[in-house]
DNA sequence: CGGCACGTGCGACATTGTCGCACGCAGGCC
DNA sequence: GGCCTGCGTGCGACAATGTCGCACGTGCCG
Protein backbone atom coordinates (compact mmCIF):
# COMPACT_ATOMS: atom_id res chain seq x y z
CA UNK A 1 0.00 0.00 0.00
CA UNK A 2 3.00 2.33 0.63
CA UNK A 3 3.77 4.67 -2.07
CA UNK A 4 6.18 3.86 -4.64
CA UNK A 5 8.27 7.09 -5.80
CA UNK A 6 7.19 7.80 -9.93
CA UNK A 7 4.01 6.26 -8.85
CA UNK A 8 0.78 8.23 -8.57
CA UNK A 9 -0.60 8.25 -5.63
CA UNK A 10 -4.34 8.59 -6.42
CA UNK A 11 -4.00 6.35 -8.90
CA UNK A 12 -2.90 3.25 -6.93
CA UNK A 13 -5.44 4.30 -4.00
CA UNK A 14 -8.40 3.65 -6.95
CA UNK A 15 -6.58 0.09 -7.58
CA UNK A 16 -6.43 -0.99 -4.05
CA UNK A 17 -10.36 0.64 -3.58
CA UNK A 18 -11.61 -0.88 -7.03
CA UNK A 19 -9.61 -4.75 -5.37
CA UNK A 20 -11.14 -4.31 -2.33
CA UNK A 21 -14.78 -3.92 -3.77
CA UNK A 22 -14.63 -6.40 -6.41
CA UNK A 23 -13.14 -9.03 -3.64
CA UNK A 24 -16.24 -8.27 -1.62
CA UNK A 25 -19.91 -9.84 -2.64
CA UNK A 26 -21.55 -7.31 -0.43
CA UNK A 27 -21.57 -3.74 -0.61
CA UNK A 28 -19.11 -1.41 1.25
CA UNK A 29 -19.40 1.75 3.16
CA UNK A 30 -17.55 4.62 3.09
CA UNK A 31 -16.04 4.01 6.65
CA UNK A 32 -15.22 0.15 5.72
CA UNK A 33 -13.24 1.46 2.51
CA UNK A 34 -11.30 4.35 4.75
CA UNK A 35 -10.46 1.65 7.36
CA UNK A 36 -9.58 -1.70 5.43
CA UNK A 37 -7.05 0.77 3.31
CA UNK A 38 -5.62 2.99 5.98
CA UNK A 39 -7.16 6.37 4.63
CA UNK A 40 -8.74 9.34 6.40
CA UNK A 41 -12.82 9.29 5.60
CA UNK A 42 -13.15 12.26 3.07
CA UNK A 43 -10.15 11.11 1.38
CA UNK A 44 -11.85 7.43 0.47
CA UNK A 45 -14.96 9.14 -0.08
CA UNK A 46 -13.65 11.72 -2.96
CA UNK A 47 -12.14 8.78 -4.47
CA UNK A 48 -15.41 6.74 -4.10
CA UNK A 49 -17.39 9.87 -5.66
CA UNK A 50 -14.07 10.27 -8.44
CA UNK A 51 -14.80 6.11 -9.18
CA UNK A 52 -18.84 6.93 -9.41
CA UNK A 53 -18.21 9.38 -11.63
CA UNK A 54 -16.47 7.54 -14.05
CA UNK A 55 -18.76 4.51 -14.07
CA UNK A 56 -16.15 2.23 -11.82
CA UNK A 57 -18.49 2.07 -8.88
CA UNK A 58 -22.03 2.16 -8.09
CA UNK A 59 -23.49 3.62 -5.21
CA UNK A 60 -26.88 2.09 -4.09
CA UNK A 61 -29.19 5.28 -3.23
CA UNK A 62 -30.77 3.63 -0.05
CA UNK A 63 -28.02 2.42 1.01
CA UNK A 64 -25.39 5.05 0.57
CA UNK A 65 -22.70 1.63 0.09
CA UNK A 66 -20.82 1.05 -2.46
CA UNK A 67 -20.18 -1.70 -5.20
CA UNK A 68 -18.33 -2.39 -8.14
CA UNK A 69 -20.03 -0.89 -10.84
CA UNK A 70 -20.72 -2.34 -14.93
CA UNK A 71 -18.30 0.24 -16.57
CA UNK A 72 -15.44 -2.10 -15.72
CA UNK A 73 -16.94 -5.21 -16.98
CA UNK A 74 -17.12 -3.54 -20.42
CA UNK A 75 -13.42 -2.53 -20.21
CA UNK A 76 -12.43 -6.01 -19.74
CA UNK A 77 -14.08 -7.44 -22.60
CA UNK A 78 -11.60 -6.12 -24.33
CA UNK A 79 -8.56 -7.41 -22.91
CA UNK A 80 -7.67 -9.55 -24.98
CA UNK A 81 -6.91 -8.07 -28.45
CA UNK A 82 -6.95 -8.85 -31.99
CA UNK A 83 -3.80 -9.47 -33.14
CA UNK A 84 -3.70 -11.71 -29.70
CA UNK A 85 -6.75 -14.08 -31.00
CA UNK A 86 -5.35 -14.04 -34.31
CA UNK A 87 -2.08 -15.41 -33.25
CA UNK A 88 -3.53 -17.92 -31.10
CA UNK A 89 -6.21 -19.08 -33.75
CA UNK A 90 -3.52 -19.71 -36.28
CA UNK A 91 -3.04 -22.80 -36.37
CA UNK A 92 -6.62 -24.18 -35.74
CA UNK A 93 -8.37 -21.83 -38.09
CA UNK A 94 -5.86 -23.94 -41.07
CA UNK A 95 -6.88 -27.59 -39.19
CA UNK A 96 -10.57 -26.29 -39.41
CA UNK A 97 -10.21 -25.57 -43.05
CA UNK A 98 -8.37 -28.53 -43.93
CA UNK A 99 -11.40 -31.04 -42.46
CA UNK A 100 -13.81 -29.12 -43.75
CA UNK A 101 -12.76 -28.03 -47.12
CA UNK A 102 -14.90 -24.68 -46.52
CA UNK A 103 -13.13 -20.92 -45.92
CA UNK A 104 -12.84 -20.13 -42.92
CA UNK A 105 -13.26 -17.14 -40.84
CA UNK A 106 -12.21 -15.65 -37.39
CA UNK A 107 -14.11 -12.66 -36.53
CA UNK A 108 -14.47 -10.23 -33.50
CA UNK A 109 -17.08 -7.42 -32.65
CA UNK A 110 -16.54 -4.06 -33.37
CA UNK A 111 -18.98 -0.88 -33.81
CA UNK A 112 -21.28 -3.40 -34.20
CA UNK A 113 -20.02 -4.56 -37.41
CA UNK A 114 -18.22 -7.96 -37.49
CA UNK A 115 -14.15 -7.08 -38.13
CA UNK A 116 -12.81 -10.15 -39.89
CA UNK A 117 -9.91 -10.64 -38.25
CA UNK A 118 -8.06 -13.83 -39.98
CA UNK A 119 -9.52 -15.81 -43.29
CA UNK A 120 -8.52 -19.02 -44.71
CA UNK A 121 -8.85 -20.20 -48.18
CA UNK A 122 -10.93 -22.94 -48.83
CA UNK A 123 -8.18 -25.77 -49.60
CA UNK A 124 -9.50 -27.12 -53.22
CA UNK A 125 -9.57 -24.09 -55.75
CA UNK A 126 -8.84 -20.60 -55.49
CA UNK A 127 -10.41 -17.46 -57.06
CA UNK A 128 -11.13 -15.97 -53.59
CA UNK A 129 -10.91 -12.75 -51.97
CA UNK A 130 -8.60 -12.04 -48.86
CA UNK A 131 -11.83 -10.42 -46.33
CA UNK A 132 -8.87 -9.82 -43.66
CA UNK A 133 -9.88 -6.41 -42.12
CA UNK A 134 -13.14 -6.38 -44.19
CA UNK A 135 -16.03 -5.58 -42.27
CA UNK A 136 -19.25 -7.58 -42.22
CA UNK A 137 -23.21 -6.76 -41.12
CA UNK A 138 -23.58 -8.92 -37.42
CA UNK A 139 -27.44 -9.71 -38.09
CA UNK A 140 -27.12 -11.67 -41.18
CA UNK A 141 -23.60 -13.80 -40.95
CA UNK A 142 -22.97 -16.77 -39.05
CA UNK A 143 -20.02 -14.76 -37.26
CA UNK A 144 -22.21 -11.68 -36.26
CA UNK A 145 -25.45 -13.56 -34.95
CA UNK A 146 -23.07 -15.25 -32.68
CA UNK A 147 -20.76 -12.28 -31.70
CA UNK A 148 -24.40 -10.37 -31.10
CA UNK A 149 -25.42 -13.43 -29.01
CA UNK A 150 -22.73 -12.95 -26.21
CA UNK A 151 -22.39 -9.38 -26.53
CA UNK A 152 -21.83 -7.75 -22.94
CA UNK A 153 -22.89 -4.42 -24.46
CA UNK A 154 -26.32 -4.36 -26.15
CA UNK A 155 -27.41 -5.99 -28.83
CA UNK A 156 -27.90 -5.28 -32.29
CA UNK A 157 -26.75 -1.37 -33.88
CA UNK A 158 -28.77 0.86 -32.93
CA UNK A 159 -29.88 2.18 -36.52
CA UNK A 160 -32.64 -0.33 -39.02
CA UNK A 161 -31.40 -3.53 -40.11
CA UNK A 162 -30.50 -3.74 -43.70
CA UNK A 163 -32.10 -6.72 -45.81
CA UNK A 164 -29.56 -8.44 -47.96
CA UNK A 165 -31.62 -11.01 -48.96
CA UNK A 166 -35.17 -11.94 -48.69
CA UNK A 167 -34.00 -14.23 -45.95
CA UNK A 168 -32.28 -11.69 -44.16
CA UNK A 169 -33.93 -11.82 -40.48
CA UNK A 170 -34.76 -7.89 -39.87
CA UNK A 171 -37.33 -7.63 -37.05
CA UNK A 172 -36.09 -7.26 -33.59
CA UNK A 173 -38.07 -9.76 -31.70
CA UNK A 174 -37.31 -12.60 -34.32
CA UNK A 175 -33.46 -11.48 -34.37
CA UNK A 176 -33.24 -12.11 -30.42
CA UNK A 177 -35.47 -15.49 -30.42
CA UNK A 178 -32.37 -16.43 -33.11
CA UNK A 179 -29.68 -15.26 -30.79
CA UNK A 180 -31.32 -16.75 -27.55
CA UNK A 181 -30.73 -20.26 -29.47
CA UNK A 182 -27.36 -19.18 -30.51
CA UNK A 183 -26.75 -19.11 -26.51
CA UNK A 184 -28.84 -22.29 -25.73
CA UNK A 185 -26.80 -24.71 -27.99
CA UNK A 186 -23.68 -22.91 -28.65
CA UNK A 187 -23.41 -22.42 -32.58
CA UNK A 188 -24.73 -19.90 -35.23
CA UNK A 189 -26.05 -20.68 -38.42
CA UNK A 190 -26.57 -17.97 -41.31
CA UNK A 191 -28.19 -19.48 -44.74
CA UNK A 192 -28.49 -17.34 -47.62
CA UNK A 193 -29.32 -14.54 -45.23
CA UNK A 194 -26.14 -12.14 -46.55
CA UNK A 195 -25.65 -13.74 -49.95
CA UNK A 196 -27.56 -15.99 -51.92
CA UNK A 197 -26.72 -19.42 -52.28
CA UNK A 198 -23.87 -18.54 -49.80
CA UNK A 199 -24.03 -20.29 -45.65
CA UNK A 200 -21.97 -20.15 -42.41
CA UNK A 201 -21.80 -21.95 -39.53
CA UNK A 202 -20.03 -19.83 -36.37
CA UNK A 203 -19.24 -20.81 -32.95
CA UNK A 204 -17.60 -18.05 -30.16
CA UNK A 205 -14.39 -18.25 -28.76
CA UNK A 206 -14.71 -17.51 -24.77
CA UNK A 207 -11.58 -16.14 -22.64
CA UNK A 208 -11.12 -17.39 -19.26
CA UNK A 209 -13.82 -16.18 -17.47
CA UNK A 210 -16.10 -17.61 -20.03
CA UNK A 211 -16.17 -14.02 -21.71
CA UNK A 212 -17.01 -14.47 -25.45
CA UNK A 213 -14.37 -12.65 -27.19
CA UNK A 214 -14.07 -13.44 -30.65
CA UNK A 215 -15.74 -15.68 -33.11
CA UNK A 216 -14.58 -18.78 -35.81
CA UNK A 217 -17.00 -20.07 -38.39
CA UNK A 218 -16.87 -21.66 -41.88
CA UNK A 219 -18.44 -20.17 -45.10
CA UNK A 220 -19.44 -21.90 -48.19
CA UNK A 221 -22.20 -22.94 -50.68
CA UNK A 222 -25.85 -23.38 -49.14
CA UNK A 223 -26.52 -27.06 -50.18
CA UNK A 224 -23.04 -28.29 -48.65
CA UNK A 225 -23.38 -26.38 -45.28
CA UNK A 226 -27.12 -28.15 -44.72
CA UNK A 227 -29.12 -30.75 -45.63
CA UNK A 228 -32.47 -30.70 -47.70
CA UNK A 229 -34.12 -29.37 -44.65
CA UNK A 230 -32.59 -26.34 -44.51
CA UNK A 231 -30.29 -27.66 -41.46
CA UNK A 232 -26.82 -27.42 -40.73
CA UNK A 233 -24.97 -30.80 -41.13
CA UNK A 234 -23.89 -32.12 -37.81
CA UNK A 235 -20.81 -33.34 -38.60
CA UNK A 236 -19.82 -29.46 -39.88
CA UNK A 237 -20.89 -27.98 -36.26
CA UNK A 238 -18.90 -30.33 -34.56
CA UNK A 239 -16.07 -29.38 -36.22
CA UNK A 240 -16.11 -25.88 -35.71
CA UNK A 241 -17.24 -25.94 -32.42
CA UNK A 242 -14.75 -28.09 -31.58
CA UNK A 243 -11.96 -25.46 -33.70
CA UNK A 244 -13.63 -22.42 -31.27
CA UNK A 245 -13.06 -24.76 -28.04
CA UNK A 246 -9.30 -25.48 -29.03
CA UNK A 247 -8.60 -21.43 -29.61
CA UNK A 248 -11.12 -20.82 -26.37
CA UNK A 249 -8.33 -23.29 -24.56
CA UNK A 250 -5.21 -21.85 -26.45
CA UNK A 251 -6.27 -17.82 -25.09
CA UNK A 252 -6.33 -18.90 -21.47
CA UNK A 253 -2.85 -18.00 -20.39
CA UNK B 1 -12.90 15.41 -20.90
CA UNK B 2 -12.63 19.26 -18.94
CA UNK B 3 -12.26 18.57 -15.13
CA UNK B 4 -15.65 18.26 -12.89
CA UNK B 5 -14.90 20.54 -9.74
CA UNK B 6 -14.79 18.15 -6.37
CA UNK B 7 -13.29 15.21 -8.74
CA UNK B 8 -10.00 14.38 -8.59
CA UNK B 9 -8.42 15.17 -11.61
CA UNK B 10 -5.79 11.84 -12.12
CA UNK B 11 -8.42 9.48 -11.66
CA UNK B 12 -11.03 10.96 -14.72
CA UNK B 13 -7.77 10.86 -16.34
CA UNK B 14 -7.38 7.31 -16.42
CA UNK B 15 -10.53 6.39 -17.01
CA UNK B 16 -10.07 7.96 -20.04
CA UNK B 17 -6.89 6.23 -20.77
CA UNK B 18 -8.77 2.82 -19.93
CA UNK B 19 -11.78 3.86 -22.38
CA UNK B 20 -9.88 4.93 -25.02
CA UNK B 21 -7.22 1.82 -24.95
CA UNK B 22 -10.15 -0.97 -24.64
CA UNK B 23 -11.84 0.44 -27.33
CA UNK B 24 -8.86 0.14 -29.85
CA UNK B 25 -8.32 -3.60 -30.44
CA UNK B 26 -4.73 -2.33 -31.25
CA UNK B 27 -2.28 -1.40 -28.89
CA UNK B 28 -1.52 1.99 -28.85
CA UNK B 29 1.42 4.19 -27.99
CA UNK B 30 2.40 6.98 -25.51
CA UNK B 31 2.27 9.54 -28.09
CA UNK B 32 -1.35 8.21 -29.48
CA UNK B 33 -2.57 8.42 -26.04
CA UNK B 34 -1.65 11.52 -25.45
CA UNK B 35 -2.72 13.58 -28.43
CA UNK B 36 -6.44 11.74 -28.02
CA UNK B 37 -6.51 13.26 -24.63
CA UNK B 38 -4.89 16.79 -25.33
CA UNK B 39 -2.27 15.69 -22.51
CA UNK B 40 1.48 16.39 -22.44
CA UNK B 41 3.12 13.03 -23.31
CA UNK B 42 5.07 12.50 -19.83
CA UNK B 43 1.80 13.21 -17.92
CA UNK B 44 0.23 10.39 -20.33
CA UNK B 45 3.27 8.32 -19.57
CA UNK B 46 3.21 9.16 -15.97
CA UNK B 47 -0.54 7.52 -16.12
CA UNK B 48 0.33 4.96 -17.84
CA UNK B 49 2.99 3.69 -16.01
CA UNK B 50 1.17 3.87 -12.84
CA UNK B 51 -1.58 2.03 -14.45
CA UNK B 52 0.69 -0.77 -15.56
CA UNK B 53 2.05 -1.17 -12.17
CA UNK B 54 -1.55 -1.70 -10.97
CA UNK B 55 -1.71 -4.20 -13.38
CA UNK B 56 -4.55 -2.29 -14.92
CA UNK B 57 -2.86 -2.27 -18.40
CA UNK B 58 0.12 -4.03 -19.95
CA UNK B 59 2.87 -2.66 -22.31
CA UNK B 60 4.27 -4.90 -24.92
CA UNK B 61 8.16 -5.03 -24.19
CA UNK B 62 8.93 -5.22 -27.90
CA UNK B 63 7.26 -2.60 -28.93
CA UNK B 64 6.42 -0.27 -25.91
CA UNK B 65 3.57 -0.29 -26.88
CA UNK B 66 -0.05 -0.53 -24.20
CA UNK B 67 -2.97 -2.31 -23.99
CA UNK B 68 -5.70 -3.05 -21.26
CA UNK B 69 -4.55 -5.76 -18.55
CA UNK B 70 -5.84 -9.00 -17.37
CA UNK B 71 -6.25 -7.19 -14.47
CA UNK B 72 -9.31 -5.35 -15.16
CA UNK B 73 -11.09 -8.68 -16.61
CA UNK B 74 -11.11 -9.99 -12.83
CA UNK B 75 -12.40 -7.07 -11.54
CA UNK B 76 -15.61 -7.05 -13.48
CA UNK B 77 -16.28 -10.43 -12.20
CA UNK B 78 -17.69 -9.34 -9.23
CA UNK B 79 -19.97 -6.89 -11.17
CA UNK B 80 -22.93 -8.53 -9.99
CA UNK B 81 -23.19 -8.99 -5.89
CA UNK B 82 -24.77 -12.13 -4.14
CA UNK B 83 -27.41 -10.56 -2.80
CA UNK B 84 -28.11 -9.39 -6.17
CA UNK B 85 -28.22 -12.81 -7.52
CA UNK B 86 -30.24 -14.21 -4.78
CA UNK B 87 -33.17 -11.92 -5.60
CA UNK B 88 -33.28 -12.55 -9.27
CA UNK B 89 -33.20 -16.43 -8.42
CA UNK B 90 -35.14 -16.97 -6.07
CA UNK B 91 -38.64 -17.41 -8.47
CA UNK B 92 -36.19 -20.22 -10.30
CA UNK B 93 -35.11 -22.17 -7.53
CA UNK B 94 -38.45 -22.90 -5.74
CA UNK B 95 -39.42 -24.02 -9.00
CA UNK B 96 -36.43 -26.41 -9.61
CA UNK B 97 -37.04 -27.73 -6.21
CA UNK B 98 -40.47 -28.37 -6.84
CA UNK B 99 -40.20 -29.90 -10.45
CA UNK B 100 -37.27 -32.19 -9.59
CA UNK B 101 -38.11 -33.00 -5.96
CA UNK B 102 -34.65 -32.33 -4.42
CA UNK B 103 -33.22 -29.43 -2.67
CA UNK B 104 -31.59 -26.37 -4.39
CA UNK B 105 -28.45 -24.47 -3.77
CA UNK B 106 -27.54 -21.10 -5.14
CA UNK B 107 -23.34 -20.58 -4.56
CA UNK B 108 -20.53 -18.07 -5.81
CA UNK B 109 -16.98 -18.44 -5.29
CA UNK B 110 -15.57 -16.78 -2.65
CA UNK B 111 -11.50 -17.29 -1.42
CA UNK B 112 -11.88 -20.72 -3.29
CA UNK B 113 -14.44 -21.79 -1.44
CA UNK B 114 -18.44 -21.85 -2.54
CA UNK B 115 -20.48 -19.84 -0.41
CA UNK B 116 -24.08 -20.94 -0.46
CA UNK B 117 -25.91 -17.70 -0.77
CA UNK B 118 -29.55 -19.54 -1.51
CA UNK B 119 -31.17 -22.81 -0.04
CA UNK B 120 -34.53 -24.39 -1.30
CA UNK B 121 -35.53 -27.23 0.97
CA UNK B 122 -36.88 -30.84 -0.58
CA UNK B 123 -40.30 -30.41 -1.31
CA UNK B 124 -41.61 -33.62 0.52
CA UNK B 125 -39.72 -33.88 4.08
CA UNK B 126 -38.93 -31.36 6.76
CA UNK B 127 -36.02 -32.37 8.31
CA UNK B 128 -33.02 -30.21 6.73
CA UNK B 129 -30.80 -27.54 7.72
CA UNK B 130 -30.49 -24.16 6.37
CA UNK B 131 -27.53 -23.70 4.47
CA UNK B 132 -27.35 -19.86 3.25
CA UNK B 133 -24.23 -18.45 4.10
CA UNK B 134 -21.93 -22.04 5.02
CA UNK B 135 -18.95 -22.70 2.68
CA UNK B 136 -18.43 -25.96 0.90
CA UNK B 137 -15.17 -27.27 -0.14
CA UNK B 138 -15.14 -26.38 -4.33
CA UNK B 139 -13.66 -29.26 -5.35
CA UNK B 140 -15.78 -31.92 -4.08
CA UNK B 141 -19.07 -30.58 -4.79
CA UNK B 142 -20.75 -30.03 -8.04
CA UNK B 143 -21.55 -26.64 -7.07
CA UNK B 144 -17.83 -25.90 -6.76
CA UNK B 145 -16.48 -28.26 -9.72
CA UNK B 146 -18.95 -25.53 -12.08
CA UNK B 147 -17.72 -22.49 -10.56
CA UNK B 148 -14.40 -23.75 -10.57
CA UNK B 149 -14.77 -25.01 -14.32
CA UNK B 150 -15.45 -21.03 -15.59
CA UNK B 151 -13.24 -19.41 -13.15
CA UNK B 152 -11.20 -16.28 -14.48
CA UNK B 153 -8.70 -16.44 -11.14
CA UNK B 154 -6.28 -19.62 -11.32
CA UNK B 155 -8.12 -22.90 -10.89
CA UNK B 156 -8.28 -24.68 -7.87
CA UNK B 157 -7.14 -23.32 -4.06
CA UNK B 158 -3.23 -22.94 -3.56
CA UNK B 159 -2.68 -25.56 -1.05
CA UNK B 160 -3.82 -29.28 -1.24
CA UNK B 161 -6.83 -30.51 -2.15
CA UNK B 162 -8.50 -32.75 1.02
CA UNK B 163 -10.28 -35.85 0.43
CA UNK B 164 -13.98 -36.43 1.98
CA UNK B 165 -15.03 -39.30 0.82
CA UNK B 166 -13.15 -42.27 -1.43
CA UNK B 167 -14.39 -40.79 -4.41
CA UNK B 168 -12.91 -37.14 -4.16
CA UNK B 169 -11.00 -36.23 -6.91
CA UNK B 170 -7.73 -34.89 -5.43
CA UNK B 171 -5.31 -35.16 -7.90
CA UNK B 172 -4.47 -31.80 -10.47
CA UNK B 173 -4.77 -33.52 -13.39
CA UNK B 174 -8.06 -35.41 -13.27
CA UNK B 175 -9.48 -32.43 -11.62
CA UNK B 176 -8.65 -30.51 -14.44
CA UNK B 177 -9.57 -33.17 -17.24
CA UNK B 178 -13.09 -32.83 -15.15
CA UNK B 179 -12.91 -29.17 -15.38
CA UNK B 180 -13.07 -29.72 -19.13
CA UNK B 181 -15.57 -31.68 -19.48
CA UNK B 182 -17.67 -29.49 -17.60
CA UNK B 183 -16.66 -26.43 -19.72
CA UNK B 184 -17.69 -28.67 -22.75
CA UNK B 185 -21.15 -29.79 -21.98
CA UNK B 186 -22.72 -26.89 -19.54
CA UNK B 187 -23.26 -28.79 -16.16
CA UNK B 188 -21.39 -30.28 -13.49
CA UNK B 189 -22.26 -33.58 -11.24
CA UNK B 190 -20.44 -34.88 -7.84
CA UNK B 191 -21.12 -38.30 -7.05
CA UNK B 192 -20.47 -39.17 -3.39
CA UNK B 193 -17.04 -37.06 -3.51
CA UNK B 194 -18.27 -34.61 -0.62
CA UNK B 195 -20.22 -37.19 1.72
CA UNK B 196 -21.39 -40.43 0.95
CA UNK B 197 -24.39 -41.40 -0.37
CA UNK B 198 -25.26 -38.08 -2.12
CA UNK B 199 -24.98 -36.52 -5.17
CA UNK B 200 -24.96 -33.24 -6.83
CA UNK B 201 -25.71 -31.80 -10.45
CA UNK B 202 -25.13 -28.29 -11.00
CA UNK B 203 -25.24 -25.73 -13.82
CA UNK B 204 -23.22 -21.91 -13.89
CA UNK B 205 -25.45 -18.82 -13.96
CA UNK B 206 -24.13 -16.50 -16.81
CA UNK B 207 -24.36 -12.83 -16.84
CA UNK B 208 -24.42 -10.32 -20.46
CA UNK B 209 -21.22 -10.96 -21.08
CA UNK B 210 -21.11 -14.85 -20.56
CA UNK B 211 -19.49 -14.26 -17.56
CA UNK B 212 -20.16 -16.78 -14.87
CA UNK B 213 -20.92 -15.11 -11.83
CA UNK B 214 -22.52 -18.12 -10.03
CA UNK B 215 -23.99 -21.50 -10.43
CA UNK B 216 -27.33 -23.18 -8.80
CA UNK B 217 -27.73 -26.91 -8.20
CA UNK B 218 -29.68 -29.66 -7.03
CA UNK B 219 -28.20 -31.90 -4.24
CA UNK B 220 -29.62 -35.44 -2.78
CA UNK B 221 -29.34 -39.36 -3.05
CA UNK B 222 -26.96 -40.75 -5.77
CA UNK B 223 -29.22 -43.40 -6.25
CA UNK B 224 -32.16 -40.77 -7.42
CA UNK B 225 -29.83 -38.48 -9.31
CA UNK B 226 -27.91 -40.82 -10.97
CA UNK B 227 -28.62 -44.19 -12.65
CA UNK B 228 -26.67 -47.56 -12.36
CA UNK B 229 -24.24 -46.65 -14.39
CA UNK B 230 -23.40 -43.48 -12.10
CA UNK B 231 -24.50 -41.35 -15.04
CA UNK B 232 -25.99 -38.15 -14.24
CA UNK B 233 -30.19 -38.55 -14.92
CA UNK B 234 -30.69 -36.99 -17.89
CA UNK B 235 -34.66 -34.92 -16.74
CA UNK B 236 -33.11 -33.66 -14.08
CA UNK B 237 -30.05 -32.31 -15.88
CA UNK B 238 -31.95 -30.31 -18.04
CA UNK B 239 -33.95 -29.49 -15.44
CA UNK B 240 -30.87 -27.53 -13.76
CA UNK B 241 -30.19 -26.40 -16.74
CA UNK B 242 -32.72 -25.02 -17.54
CA UNK B 243 -33.32 -23.16 -14.58
CA UNK B 244 -29.81 -21.73 -14.72
CA UNK B 245 -30.56 -20.65 -18.35
CA UNK B 246 -33.63 -18.49 -16.93
CA UNK B 247 -31.88 -17.24 -14.37
CA UNK B 248 -28.79 -15.94 -16.22
CA UNK B 249 -31.37 -13.97 -18.77
CA UNK B 250 -33.01 -12.65 -15.24
CA UNK B 251 -29.20 -11.21 -14.41
CA UNK B 252 -28.99 -9.76 -17.79
CA UNK B 253 -30.06 -6.14 -17.12
C1' DC C 1 -36.57 11.08 22.84
C1' DG C 2 -31.55 11.27 23.18
C1' DG C 3 -27.23 9.68 21.58
C1' DC C 4 -24.20 7.73 18.43
C1' DA C 5 -22.22 6.81 14.03
C1' DC C 6 -22.15 7.45 9.44
C1' DG C 7 -22.23 9.97 4.82
C1' DT C 8 -21.31 14.26 3.07
C1' DG C 9 -19.24 18.93 2.16
C1' DC C 10 -15.97 22.69 2.77
C1' DG C 11 -11.73 24.95 3.24
C1' DA C 12 -6.51 25.51 4.12
C1' DC C 13 -2.29 23.60 3.72
C1' DA C 14 1.51 21.31 1.62
C1' DT C 15 2.03 17.36 -0.65
C1' DT C 16 1.71 15.70 -5.09
C1' DG C 17 0.79 15.51 -9.85
C1' DT C 18 1.81 18.09 -13.80
C1' DC C 19 4.46 19.94 -17.47
C1' DG C 20 8.72 21.43 -20.00
C1' DC C 21 12.89 19.89 -21.38
C1' DA C 22 16.64 16.74 -22.54
C1' DC C 23 18.66 12.22 -23.18
C1' DG C 24 19.21 7.83 -25.68
C1' DC C 25 17.67 4.77 -28.95
C1' DA C 26 15.54 2.72 -32.95
C1' DG C 27 13.83 2.89 -37.48
C1' DG C 28 13.68 4.89 -42.12
C1' DC C 29 15.10 7.66 -45.86
C1' DC C 30 18.44 9.28 -48.73
C1' DG D 1 26.19 3.10 -43.96
C1' DG D 2 25.34 7.47 -41.87
C1' DC D 3 22.22 11.01 -40.85
C1' DC D 4 17.94 12.54 -39.09
C1' DT D 5 13.46 12.37 -37.35
C1' DG D 6 10.37 10.77 -33.89
C1' DC D 7 9.51 8.11 -30.07
C1' DG D 8 9.81 6.36 -25.10
C1' DT D 9 11.72 7.52 -20.94
C1' DG D 10 13.45 10.21 -16.83
C1' DC D 11 14.29 14.33 -14.09
C1' DG D 12 13.29 18.49 -11.82
C1' DA D 13 10.66 22.90 -10.47
C1' DC D 14 6.55 24.99 -9.98
C1' DA D 15 1.90 25.54 -8.56
C1' DA D 16 -2.12 23.33 -9.17
C1' DT D 17 -4.16 19.67 -7.00
C1' DG D 18 -5.31 16.11 -3.82
C1' DT D 19 -5.35 15.40 0.97
C1' DC D 20 -6.86 15.82 5.61
C1' DG D 21 -9.25 17.90 9.68
C1' DC D 22 -13.39 19.45 11.07
C1' DA D 23 -18.30 20.23 11.25
C1' DC D 24 -23.05 19.64 9.64
C1' DG D 25 -27.17 16.86 8.95
C1' DT D 26 -29.47 12.58 9.07
C1' DG D 27 -30.85 7.92 10.06
C1' DC D 28 -30.79 4.15 13.29
C1' DC D 29 -30.63 1.98 17.60
C1' DG D 30 -31.34 1.93 22.29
Amino acid sequence: MSHVPGMIQSIERSSAVLRLLAADPDRLRVKEVADALGLPKSTAHSILRTLEHVGFVEQDPRTARYRIGRGLLDLGTAGIDANELRGRALNWADTLAARSGEEVRLGVLRDGLVLVVHHVFRPDDSAQDLDTGVRLPAHATALGKVLLAYSATAAAPAGGLDAYTRRTVTAREPLAVELAAIRARGWGLSAEEWRPGLAGIAAPVRTSGGLVVGAIGIAGPVERLTDTRRQARPALVEQVVAAARSISREVQS
